[in-house]
RNA sequence: GCCGGCGUGGCGAAAUGGCAGACGCAAGGGACUUAAAAUCCCUUUUCGCGAAAGCGGAGUGCGGGUUCGAGUCCCGCCGCCGGCACCA
């Protein structure tokens, strides 16, 4: 587009509000305690999950969410709200990191200049942050704190008595390190040698890792893990009273995986070794014809025949040496030894082969099950590649080929035979219990949180080693910060970067630093928390702050929306929820959940239909769509795509729509005099509305306020368009419909709407002004048209007043001609009115 | 394989069980202009009949069903997208 004729001169009135936005702190939220602090204002928390500041800049697809949230923050603070919007910076982590290593800067610098940049990019945007409070998780007056709640984390344990995180002095045991909900532990871990880090399991992708797409090895390494399992049960149970929506609530539940079965204890024939078994089905019992341990499991080693020894230390070796990804590669087949051993069936003192096989793993369960071949897929597949026998002992409503995992009746299952599956479960778990040999159990599959990273930049951990023994620092010693190291490169071994720090590592005489550091979750845990106070130098965050922002009678979460993508809806929110009831549990805060409502924004897709990515060389900037038509029309195309959580591509012609309908909104106000110089319209007159524009005025308003709550920004701006086309040729131009439509736009164009409100001197800014509310009466007509149906198909129109009786109606559809020629010889078997939108005459 | 979500014009999409396609894009035609841009007006689901106003048929991935009436609810398929993937 040419720069030197545009429709509506944004170029100059854009950075403008944005300036004065700034400079007046315009959308500064304050605190309780502040002088400008008014309690009786209701409190509105709407939050988008913070980005990572990246070399590349923020692209369309970051601005959606953070446009969905900025209309709806200005739209509440015209409601009358007190609205906390923050945005802040998760900048620990791996890209940064490894850009530094490449280019030889400090992380430090890279990542101080690309907030700086992403700062300025979001308020060419006009979002109204509150920017006081803007955080970086990298701040040491930030990670001071996140290093506090650590120290929270290593000094609790989780009693299952009263099912709680307590303090660590309530527990009696001889070991308080066996239960913190910080601990370390000796685990097999992803060890990835290019990024020289240990990974998460969840940053593993197909056996490689999720930056960069290295191979990943296991290896078993000393690490820092968070006992999360322990909250296995409250997180699930949290999620009840939450408004998220129910496939991601679905995705948390199926990631922890709760599975309800039996412990059952079978002993080894020859050495009389106790193994337990975990099933989901001990009403299967009697149909045992064999049993696995991992390859891993313990008891291998002493079962295991002189004959057989061979064959499964071969095995195990086999299985040791694959990474995921060849073991994955493997499952199609299954593979197994068998140790020579036998085992006794504790039911029916059957005598059972002991096989090793790699598909039962050692970290589910008690990494040992008894195979039953008929009603499980798994065990009937190794049963028939093995040769296995089989037995039936439910018996299905339906005969069914190959194996059964259903319920239905137990049979060949002695005193359990005839027991529906429930029953059978619930007798066979009595039986058990009675004879001390099993005992019903609960199984996740969410497994403890592996927490240490063996890179630079992260938080460090708090913790001294004295003897070989861990040892928390005081909190006084915090922060805890990073040296300042010219060679902050991996060693290439497990050894964190942090141990070439060789002063900084010393503590003292006798104790050494922690070098391992925090994973990038740590600081993205409870940013959410820090907005509320991020100037508390006492507290992570103060008692006044948090109950007002995250305080909710009688609901859970404490920020009121938060909008971000789906690729966090397991771990962040899994993580974030964990620290947050911890933190609760320990009397530190008041909310049980950190996030009442949780919206996902769908993702945007570059004009090709294809995700947006460097390599495709199809990614559109937010400066590139502003410094063509302007950052209003950037916000108003990015929530007029389509629906906010759907997937949809970007189209420049999209943006250039919008952008037309902004410009006939600013001549709605202004037009053009003899030199080219923008003055305000000679059609605009202080005349009342017609009817038929009042009408449209307030419905524009009901409709915009209703779909506010949907967050449908897609047809709220359609509506004022729609208000727009009535209005642009009207003449003499009711000046009262520009008060009506610029208070409502300009939660969405906030711009455009304070230069008009402006130029048209009216009161005040558009912006603080209250938000308008409806007229119902003047919504309707006095006369209405209805559609005229006969069989379900639209034969004639009837206009009739408003409140026509349902009598009236029917006789006037009966007598219309169009409807009598329809109808033809037919009889009329019954006609339905339904006022103010058809009728329906119904012929045989 | 299992679990979610989505299938509507040439495109992005609208539609408390009640007139399918609002609003926008694109396309075509017209007005204004020396010309263009910008702006404004009209047409635009599709097929048939008609010079036209109009009239008639079909139509929301496919096949059934419930209902006076289904894009919307129910059952069975197909396709695309996302998640999980030997969790006993």
């Amino acid at each position: 587009m040419s720069t030197q004729r545009r429709p509506f001169p944004f170029h100059e009135f854009e950075p403008k509000w944005q300036e004065y936005w700034v400079a007046t702190g315009a959308f500064r939220a304050a605190n309780p305690g502040d002088a400008d602090f008014d309690g009786s204002k209701p409190k509105y928390y709407i939050l988008d999950m913070f980005p990572y500041p990246s070399g590349d800049g923020l692209h369309v697809g970051h601005v959606e969410g953070y446009t969905a949230t900025d209309i709806l923050a200005r739209f509440h603070r015209m409601q009358g709200f007190n609205v906390l919007h923050p945005m802040g910076w998760d900048a620990f982590g791996l890209p940064a990191e490894q850009y530094a290593i490449k280019t030889g800067q400090h992380p430090r610098e890279t990542t101080a200049r690309n907030i700086a940049n992403f700062r300025s990019q979001l308020q060419a945007v006009g979002f109204s942050y509150d920017w006081d409070r803007e955080v970086s998780t990298t701040d040491p007056g930030y990670f001071k704190w996140t290093q506090w709640i650590f120290l929270q984390l290593y000094n609790a344990w989780f009693n299952p008595a009263t099912r709680k995180a307590e303090s660590i002095a309530t527990y009696k045991g001889a070991d308080p390190d066996s239960v913190r909900l910080a601990y370390v532990a000796e685990m097999p871990v992803n060890w990835c040698p290019q990024l020289g880090t240990v990974l998460a399991n969840e940053e593993v992708v197909d056996g490689k890792s999720e930056v960069g797409g290295f191979p990943v090895e296991r290896r078993p390494l000393r690490q820092w893990m968070l006992r999360i399992t322990a909250f296995a049960e409250r997180l699930i149970e949290g999620l009840d009273g939450l408004d998220w929506p129910e496939g991601i609530k679905l995705l948390q539940r199926n990631w922890i995986g709760r599975s309800e079965g039996a412990v059952v204890v079978f002993r080894e024939e020859a050495g009389g070794a106790e193994i337990e078994v975990f099933t989901t089905r001990p009403d299967t019992l009697f149909g045992a014809t064999y049993m696995i341990l991992s390859p891993e499991h313990p008891l291998v080693e002493k079962i295991t025949t002189d004959a057989q020894r061979g064959d499964i230390d071969a095995y195990r070796v086999a299985v040791a040496s694959k990474s995921d990804l060849d073991r994955t590669e493997l499952n199609k087949e299954k593979s197994g030894v068998f140790t020579g051993a036998y085992a006794i069936n504790p039911v029916n003192g059957e005598r059972i082969p002991i096989w090793i096989a790699d598909y039962v793993l050692m970290g589910y369960g008690t990494g040992a099950i008894m195979a039953v071949p008929v009603h499980d897929e798994r065990d009937f597949e190794f049963a028939q590649k093995f040769g296995l026998p089989v037995r039936e002992v439910v018996k299905p409503s339906e005969a069914v080929d190959g194996f059964f995992s259903g319920d239905g009746v137990a049979v060949n299952s002695g005193f359990l035979d005839g027991l529906s599956t429930a029953e059978a479960k619930r007798s066979i778990t009595a039986w058990l219990e009675e004879r001390n040999i099993g005992r019903g159990m609960v199984n996740y599959k969410l497994r403890d949180w592996l927490f240490s990273r063996q890179r630079y930049w992260g938080e460090p951990f708090p913790i001294v080693w004295e003897g070989g023994r861990h040892r928390a620092l005081s909190e006084t010693e915090l922060p805890v910060v990073q040296p300042d190291m010219d060679d902050f490169k991996p060693t290439g071994t497990p050894e964190p970067p942090l141990s070439k720090a060789v002063d900084w590592v010393r503590y003292s005489e006798r104790a050494e630093r922690e070098t391992n550091t925090m994973p990038q979750w740590a600081g993205s845990c409870w940013y959410y928390l820090r907005f509320c106070d991020p100037e508390n130098g006492m507290r992570f965050v103060g008692e006044g702050p948090d109950r007002y922002w995250m305080g909710r009678s009688g609901q859970p979460g404490g920020v009121d929306l938060y909008i971000g993508g789906t690729e966090h809806a397991v771990l962040h929110l899994l993580y974030a929820r964990f620290w947050h009831k911890v933190l609760f549990d320990l009397g530190h805060l008041t909310t049980p959940e950190p996030f009442q409502r949780l919206v996902n924004q769908g993702m945007i897709l570059g004009p090709d239909g294809q995700k947006m990515s460097k390599s495709r060389g199809n990614v559109i900037t937010p400066d590139a769509v502003i410094e063509d038509y302007g950052a209003d029309s950037l916000r108003l195309y990015e929530m007029f795509m389509g629906p906010l959580e759907q997937m949809k591509p970007w189209s420049m012609k999209g943006v250039e729509g919008v952008h037309r309908f902004l410009a006939r909104v600013w001549r709605l106000a202004m037009e053009e005099d003899q030199e080219g110089e923008w003055v305000v319209s000679s059609a605009l007159a202080d005349v009342p509305m017609t009817p038929a524009q009042a009408r449209v005025a307030h419905a524009t308003i009901k409709k915009v306020t209703e779909d506010m709550r949907g967050l449908a920004f897609n047809t709220a701006i359609s509506q004022m368009m729609v208000f727009t086309n009535e209005f642009v040729n009207a003449s003499p131009r009711p000046l009262e419909s520009l008060k009506i439509l610029l208070p409502l736009l300009s939660p969405f164009a906030p711009h455009l709407a304070e230069e008009l409100w402006q130029r048209l001197g009216f009161e005040g800014a558009a912006s603080s002004q209250s938000w308008p509310v409806h007229n119902e009466s003047l919504l309707v007509d006095n006369e209405v048209e209805l559609a005229v149906q006969v069989n379900g198909k639209v034969r004639d129109r009837l206009v009739v007043a408003r409140d026509a009786s349902k009598e009236a109606i029917e006789e006037a559809a009966r007598s219309s001609v169009k409807v009598l020629e329809a109808v033809g010889g037919g009889a009329i078997v019954k006609v339905i009115v339904v006022p103010g939108k058809l009728v329906n005459v119904v012929v045989k």
